[in-house]
DNA sequence: ATGGGTGCAAAATGTTTGCAAGTCC
DNA sequence: GGACTTGCAAACATTTTGCACCCAT
């Protein structure tokens, strides 16, 4: 296994303090910050920081496939580190996202008819729903 | 069958032109217009129209369950009329958004350790590559 | 030294909001 | 008549772009 460092050296990324801080915070969190998240967190180690640099850094790494920009509903685009293949779990009530272990939803079969004609490269499951903090709270609302 | 004006009305949604006319336009569609791109074609219709009124009406549609909205990496939202569960291809060269039916990709099993504490209310599969359009630019190309 | 990377700010989306006037029921 | 709907424009949030300076290689 690389390290990480060696990783992006070898992708041929400069080495910056930006883009190290940034890789390090994604490579850290088991959440999924929006770019903004991980700006206001990457400021507090680095206040000369823009937003802009985050942004930039994030398609960079995306280009390398170091990490995957995990969409939303909401327009707000979350970003992880590339791992083990698996899934999503959005919650409706407050926006969080959740890794779903590929393996726990079973295998999917790209229909044949369809890569006959389409190159599938991949593909995303996205589940949806309440997490156990919003179904509580709808709960106890009455809500349905 | 109700049809799709008496579907509105027992939603209690008034019957407006705009609103039967955006309805209309993506009930006709195979594509997956975005907001956008249904304004455009309502306003041929009906050149009063405003692009907010879109919106409006879509909002209202997603909140009856009559349409929803297809979610894509690039932060421009598609919108289709509910209709038998299926799934999305969507092209990483155009943009375009293809329904996939769901029983060409197996039943999805929701884990049991998930559904106990989370609310699981649905969920989606997108399948990500290149339609038979661009696949054949990219040989072209020579990209990979 | 050199080319990519950074930071600032402004621009460019896509979507939402405020409010007066209009219209379906 | 009343509430919901519409249309206009401005507000908003997120992301992208332009450009001068800087730094990792």
């Amino acid at each position: 296994m690389l390290t990480p460092v060696e990783k992006l050296r070898r992708k041929g990324l400069k080495l910056t303090p930006q883009r190290m801080l940034i890789y390090d915070i994604l490579y850290q969190s088991t959440r999924h910050p929006t770019a903004d998240e991980i700006y206001r967190v990457a400021k507090r180690r680095y206040p000369g920081l823009s937003l802009n640099t985050v942004y930039k850094t994030l398609e960079s790494l995306i280009a390398v496939g170091e990490v995957v920009a995990v969409e939303t509903p909401n327009s707000r685009a979350h970003y992880e580190i590339t791992k083990a293949p698996h899934h999503h779990f959005l919650c409706r009530g407050c926006g969080s996202i959740e890794d779903v272990p590929d393996s726990t939803l079973g295998k999917i079969s790209i229909p044949r008819g369809l890569s006959k004609e389409y190159d599938v490269t991949g593909f995303g499951i996205m589940l949806y729903g309440y997490c156990p903090n919003c179904r509580a709270k709808r709960q106890t609302k009455g809500g349905g």
